[in-house]
DNA sequence: GCGCAGTACAACCATTTGGTTGTGCAAACT
DNA sequence: AGTTTGCACAACCAAATGGTTGTACTGCGC
């Protein structure tokens, strides 16, 4: 796992942003830093959960390079990093866009999630 | 973990599919896919690995339902499912947006995307 | 009917993940 | 100076993940 060719290799961007995306806390996370910069005890507080599970998800989420973090006086507040995410979102638009040539769908599943979206808003 | 309130929860759409897109291996056999349906045997080929193991990641991308499988005789070739990868692609677009309107830097990423995706082609 | 090709299931194993509690430490409050 | 506040580190645990080997099933070629 993780090796190939009897050498470690380091785990790959697309592969650290997809996972850090995987979790319902981290993405509700991120959805409230989109919101303003917040500390780690104002994230932790809507969920059901220890200071230090979220403190460790925060460190996920670094290390995926989606969040930033700067350390101001005794709080450490969270900033967003838009441009890893486009990592990912490079990712599938490109991978869309190959099976859009062969079904030629695109527009149609585009115009369907604007809808869907403004409908149920949240994470889920 | 996956349980709330003492209530086992359906693992929801967007961490399936986020999940199932977090490994190099899925990737790839997305990649490989998305230039035409392919059996079990033919995906499992280019990689260092076991039919078996090959055949769990199959599991998987079927589950997030990235991909769906006819019983074709005695071979069960896979097929992409388009619209499922929308739903990553959704969440990911909803947010940039959200974060573009406080950085104003959207469009300008996304043409640094563009270039870089012609650059180096393959996924990682 | 027999063997083989193609695939899946089961049992097993090591590592990772997501959570816990308990503790430590640095900055701010009084 | 002493306490509180904000956060992280360490040790631990259960479950999930990603792989293995071994085996079994199913349909095709002969």
């Amino acid at each position: 796992m993780g090796i190939v060719g009897g050498v470690a290799v380091v785990e790959d961007e697309l592969s650290l942003v997809f996972s850090a995306l995987a979790d319902p806390t981290r993405r509700a996370i991120l959805e409230r830093l989109a919101h303003g910069d917040a500390t780690v005890n104002q994230l932790a507080e809507p969920f059901a959960m220890t200071q230090q599970a979220v403190s460790k998800h925060l460190k996920v989420l670094e290390r995926a390079r989606l969040i930033s973090r700067t350390r101001t006086a005794q709080s450490r507040p969270c900033v967003l990093d838009t441009a890893h995410l486009d990592v990912a979102a490079g990712w599938i638009a490109r991978h869309r866009q190959i099976w859009s040539d062969r079904h030629d769908r695109l527009e149609e599943h585009l115009a369907a999630l604007k809808v869907k979206q403004r409908r149920d808003g949240g994470t889920r």
